[in-house]
DNA sequence: AAAAATAATATCGAAACGAAACTATTTTCT
DNA sequence: AGAAAATAGTTTCGTTTCGATATTATTTTT
């Protein structure tokens, strides 16, 4: 099998469910903004950081988030910690509408696969995803679970939390380490995880 | 590793090298539109072909086909079976900038997987659009290699080509079994070779 | 205190998109 | 054979996306 047809494959598949607009009177682009302010963490809740996300301009993005405020999907507040920046939360309008994503098609289907298969195919578009975004320039936004700047003991001691984000130096609850952030930093030790030794399957549930 | 963060991964890789618009003055779509017509066998390069692959109208991909007619990128020619069809052809102009593709950065990206996980993934994902295209009524887009329709003993004796499209019933030299086909039917001997029986590695190279 | 950097927004023209209307062929039905 | 339906392709329209650029407000650096 070629390179040029995985390639091909993951192109195609990718944009089979992008193109899923105007379903629920949201376009492509406004799905994705949705999908991403629902995924991402407090740090990562600005036009700015979606529009890296996206892949467009920020001035690109701003109109997407226009729209869907004006549709009552988001709320947009100020940051008490910086005066230029905005937050984006999601209205309760916005999770229902959520629950109902034709990008589950896609889920679905990640879900049909034969066990063992989708641990794997998740390390290794992760893999993938880090040698794109590397190439390009761009950021690979992923999880605090495979990030080298999580820290902390993970025992929860005296009412501290048990994690923490030390690049935001930031203390971290447990729902957290599953939103994506925009500084995400592949992990080494992560990375000696997606090494495939022996070509077995992985570990990963 | 839930299945919506696979998906994710998968949209995300995808929107990636598709956002590479404006690279020697061609756009996304239009990278698109000639990547399809580098890769799609005869019987496929159409405007409705392309516009069912790319997930768009057929209003839509003739704008995009129009424009890289006027670029020099695309030559197009009646049917001489069907008046109504007509048939996209590459020019040199085309094929010199396909070999500076910026979907490369992909195609590099899958070539650094370890040995064997590139075959899996490949098996992952034909498997997974095959599902998707299912679910969203649309047309998977492979090659004759895993094909219902391909017929023939594989041997040529006295001039005859050694292979068959059972659907067009024509005959299809070597070259055109690895190109994409509209009219792609999975076959139900290669999905047996998809199953993962073992949970090993798979055998195709 | 001044200069540079950053976050967000606004504006412009080009392209993409879905929808719909339209022409020209081919196929199907009677 | 002739009428009706289906198909292939194009055109037009209004909306959205997009990149580029400019602008404003705030923060950081010098």
């Amino acid at each position: 099998m070629s390179k040029l047809r995985v390639a091909e494959l993951l192109a195609h598949l990718g944009r089979m469910t992008y193109g899923n607009g105007f379903v629920e009177d949201l376009t492509s682009a406004q799905w994705t903004a949705l999908r991403y302010f629902s995924r991402a963490n407090r740090f990562s809740r600005t036009p700015s950081a979606f529009a890296e996300f996206h892949g467009t301009t920020r001035g690109t993005a701003s109109q997407t988030i226009k729209s869907l405020i004006a549709k009552r999907y988001l709320i947009q507040t100020r940051s008490e910690t910086d005066g230029r920046s905005t937050l984006l939360e999601l209205t309760g309008k916005a999770r229902d509408t959520l629950s109902n994503d034709p990008f589950e098609t896609l889920v679905e289907a990640v879900g049909a696969l034969p066990s063992g298969a989708r641990g794997l195919l998740a390390n290794v578009l992760e893999r993938m995803l880090g040698h794109v975004a590397m190439e390009c320039g761009k950021r690979p936004f992923g999880m605090c679970t495979s990030c080298e700047h999580l820290g902390g003991d993970g025992c929860c001691q005296e009412g501290r939390l048990p994690y923490k984000c030390l690049f935001f130096n930031e203390p971290l609850n447990v729902a957290e380490l599953g939103q994506l952030c925009i500084n995400y930093e592949p992990s080494k030790a992560s990375a000696m995880n997606r090494t495939f030794k022996g070509g077995g399957l992985d570990l990963s549930s």
